[in-house]
DNA sequence: GCCGACTATCGAACGACGTTCCATGATAGA
DNA sequence: TCTATCATGGAACGTCGTTCGATAGTCGGC
């Protein structure tokens, strides 16, 4: 059983999810296609456990976080921890809200960000929204990277630069006053950083809801 | 040309995109699966083309918008405009972020979106990363309600309200000590509202916004 | 009036996938 | 030792995306 969802994660580790095939796997495993409907219902089944698997490791890292004298400050760390979590594994950002098991690790996760907005002087809908805009936050900029890249760049033969490059070029082909925002924002766009851009829409929610708090924690001062 | 795309959006919208099978759409046009790869060169050029198809008329109501006096209040309405495209068609918030083409209708809604903030006193940076977070916001919103529903919901074997039943009776059930968050938010989760749900979290993220642009506007008073 | 070139259509065939099913070992309690 | 349960392995089925060659229809040029 734990060989099983080692060698799932093992194989989306390393070529993504298309590489997760039950063959593969069993190929991997040294064994055949039934063996793992033994321990597995079906490939839905494999995939909600090998997520579970790894976000069981993002929780305990959550849980080693030493919390601060400020909410939303934990907030924060914690959010960027689950974001670490989906750059590390692609994988993980395409089936993050898959995995909407009634319990698990999942919903650990969602009760550890949660328990941050216990601190803050909201209403229980206030904290309902605010864990659901910051997860919301986490998701809709992790998507974004948990694309399989092009083969091109798979296979080395083109660099991540040189891919982004052909946006630059044909956005800078464009009629500048039918596309000024786009000509406005090339430059940063060219080489930008994808955790420099999470971060600055987690800073923008998060500002939203310390002024939704009215800047108070209930925590020790 | 025209007739593959409605088909294949009318099949997305019927039945979900497993129902989007080219066989079925064959079936459906009347003709052969070859057929269709005159058209387009595959199944993903096949969604891609479809999905601009969609986006194309997102744009025409955003276009129609008339601009008011404050430009993050044009976003807003933006902002829900897209998400309400997304719950009439929930198949595009699975596939929302993966037509990243270099043009068409997915840059112009970009495009627009940005033009907003080019009437607040920010940062090309700034603004950059305002737009991203605002469509993160609204995908991130968005993918969770774009997934299939449990089959025996779509059979009308079982309520909407029975499933989340199903979440928050478990969820009640938990050790109040270890999930303290749960327990607070559980009653707002009984019978919540997802688009509710959804502009909350984009007004924290405007509200964070409205702070950085130090609450000035460029455009006419 | 014929002909090559292009446009467009169709469905059989291929390989890969998830899943099912059953024959076959292993293992432990009686 | 017998037998019931646990566990394994892989052939087989149906469906999927995709490829390919056969087959018409539609022109303009000689």
């Amino acid at each position: 059983m734990e060989a099983v969802l080692a060698g799932a994660v093992a194989l989306l580790d390393e070529s993504g999810e298309s590489a997760l095939t039950l063959r593969a796997l069993a190929a991997r495993l040294g064994t055949g296609v039934g063996s793992i409907y033994w321990y597995v219902s079906g490939k839905d089944d494999l995939l909600d456990r090998a997520i579970d698997h790894v976000l069981g490791g993002v929780l305990t890292a959550l849980n080693a976080q030493e919390p601060g004298t400020d909410a939303i400050d934990d907030l924060r760390v914690m959010a960027v921890t689950l974001f670490d979590a989906i750059v590390d594994r692609p994988w993980l950002g395409a089936y993050f809200m898959r995995n909407t098991d009634v319990q698990g690790n999942s919903l650990g996760l969602y009760e550890k960000l949660g328990q941050q907005t216990l601190r803050l002087d909201l209403t229980p809908r206030q904290r309902f929204h605010a864990v659901s805009a910051v997860v919301g936050v986490v998701v809709g900029n992790a998507v974004d990277m948990g694309q399989e890249p092009p083969p091109e760049v798979l296979d080395g033969s083109l660099t991540r630069e040189e891919f982004l490059g052909r946006y630059t070029r044909t956005w800078r082909a464009l009629d500048a006053r039918e596309y000024p925002f786009v000509h406005e924002i090339v430059e940063e766009f060219d080489g930008h950083d994808d955790k420099e851009q999470f971060l600055a829409a987690l800073d923008l929610t998060l500002a939203g809801l310390r002024l939704q708090a009215g800047a108070r924690t209930l925590s020790p001062p």
